[in-house]
DNA sequence: CGAGCGCTTTAAAGCGCTTTAAGACGTGGC
DNA sequence: GCCACGTCTTAAAGCGCTTTAAAGCGCTCG
């Protein structure tokens, strides 16, 4: 019996194909694909002409499985923050430039980290980068032991794995500087939650308040990383009917729940209330939020995390790395003097 | 000379290895471990022991490339989008349920689709979901001769692939109905620029302007994707001092540029103008912007999607099938009965 | 003129897993 | 006691590619 569904799906060339059609042996032709050194200029040609005539894509699973090494970096993120969109994005060109491709591994409601993780794990990466991980540290450590790991975005006090990082006190301070710098001097912070990222952050608020002589008008509002808790700092604010000059948060979003808020109740934005935000997020950057907030320099992260995984795999250092990269300000149009002058 | 690295790093154990310590042959190995059946309850135990004890995790790779199958299904999307975040996290749901694993390739400033697509092809899907594509019909054509291709979101008058999407003229003219039955007769359009999505959006607004006898109040203001588009159509409408009641926009980045121009310049909304976006994305459902806006209904979309994949793959449909899914007006807070209503 | 020497090419041995066909081992029937 | 038969187990042949050690092939040189 003759098969039934019309012409035989076309199977793919295989490297044999490409070699038989060449006339050489897969060994050649292999060495022509990859560009490796040794095939003379004529076997070449004929390789890349018999390749380029078969149509023929090399399988990316037995290359891996044969290779001794497979170049394989493995990015654990989260889908829905905008933020890991563009710290992807910028590994991925990073790590294009050292040669190495990426697995990405997505978190979701139904995937947890442990399991993106396991998915990278046995896809033959030779190094994880984790985004912004929620993992503990412990799990972080067990983790480095079997290859290295590089962490992005958050402090991780562990002793085996290297850590990419802004400094959030830093850039909280800078921007209470700023204020300060406008004539701000009732500067109320939105604070994030409980995560270390957020005590950064807030240690940040504080230690500037109290260096700038503040110290007395130092408040801090509960909240978390969503917006609705910038509008919850908000309407406080407002039933108190005692608005601060100006309002640092812990992100962006923050900001934009507050900001939302101020506006639809007539404050004026920065002729009554300065914002300012944290991430530089591209929700930050939407022409009309146009806020002033922190950036956590993604490009610059991201360069290191991916140096730090090539030093780990090609150039042999072992000892641990903790890199921390001051934050710039991007001053945009929620920041202004105060009202009084 | 001794290895100077320390602890050999220890290898990670294979098959074999676990077949050694439970006294089995690789093949039984094998078996147990992915719940075929055949081995007896006393090899299966054997062997999970041992597979536990040792750690054992399967090596993707390898097993890709003896399987038959790779039950791996291809997804292409852009990582900056919100609205392919969640598509792919519904699409991750799907494919599970189905036992499909999936492999995730983005479009990025440096990495086309036709790249990210490669990519995929190299790695043994068994199809392709695209989100959102652009590529050009006869390409996608060409693809879905190699393998099942699922298009997602735009219409593709072709002859092979299957697509799945959303009724975008329906869409609008439900915004448009729900717009008049509020009492609005000047209804604007902002549209979205030359696509094919955008096309079949702006034929919805004008034929359900028609249909309801406001063909006098048709206008279409020139836009694209973006938040810019949405704000310069603001402005436009500002500069002429001729405020229509009610905007629908092409999406919800539009959209929001729109609102934002409005709010600034104190008009009221939706007291004064009504808007409503396209998409429902994330962004339309921060809870401060709270935006009237036509959902793609994404989870449905999904599932449908990875529905034509399976039946192709493992039901084996050959005919082309297009599903067009009744898109679903979500009444937020921006609108509301026009001002002299 | 044969040894020796680069340079190219290739045979063959895997990479770690799946799968199939054949083997081993009881069981029960005749 | 022998054979047919079902059940469990395994040897062995790949999957498609990389890599290494060795072979092949002109050459030059002594």
């Amino acid at each position: 019996m003759v098969d039934v569904d019309g012409p035989d799906p076309v199977r793919r060339p295989r490297l044999q194909d490409v070699a038989a059609e060449a006339g050489v042996s897969t060994a050649s032709a292999s060495l022509v694909l990859r560009g490796a050194p040794g095939p003379g200029s004529a076997t070449r040609e004929r390789v890349l002409d018999a390749a380029a005539r078969l149509g023929y894509r090399p399988d990316r699973a037995a290359s891996l499985l044969a290779r001794r090494r497979s170049r394989l970096i493995g990015v654990v993120m989260d889908v829905r923050s905008t933020f890991h969109a563009q710290l992807v994005e910028d590994v991925h060109e990073a790590a294009d430039e050292h040669g190495y491709d990426l697995v990405l591994s997505t978190v979701t409601r139904t995937r947890d980290e442990e399991r993106a993780v396991e998915t990278l794990l046995d896809s033959r990466c030779e190094a994880l980068v984790l985004l912004g991980p929620e993992l503990p540290a412990e799990r972080l450590d067990a983790l480095d032991r079997q290859l290295p790991v590089v962490v992005v975005g958050r402090p991780v006090p562990s002793a085996g794995v290297d850590v990419v990082r802004v400094a959030d006190d830093e850039g909280v301070a800078q921007a209470v500087e700023h204020l300060a710098g406008l004539g701000h001097r009732r500067i109320t912070y939105v604070d994030g939650g409980r995560g270390v990222i957020a005590a950064g952050r807030r240690g940040g608020y504080e230690r500037a308040m109290r260096r700038l002589g503040l110290a007395q008008q130092l408040q801090v509002l509960p909240g978390d990383a969503g917006e609705e808790s910038g509008a919850r700092a908000a309407r406080a604010l407002l039933a108190a009917g005692d608005l601060p000059t100006a309002v640092v948060t812990y992100n962006d979003h923050s900001a934009v729940g507050l900001l939302d808020v101020l506006l639809r109740s007539g404050v004026d934005v920065p002729g009554a209330v300065s914002v300012v935000g944290f991430d530089d997020s591209p929700l930050a950057r939407l022409a009309h939020i146009d806020l002033t907030t922190v950036s956590q320099e993604s490009d610059e992260l991201t360069r290191l995390a991916v140096q730090a995984v090539v030093e780990r795999l090609d150039g042999g250092r072992s000892e641990r790395r903790e890199v921390v990269v001051p934050p710039r300000l991007v001053v945009r149009g929620t920041t202004g003097p105060p009202a009084g002058g």
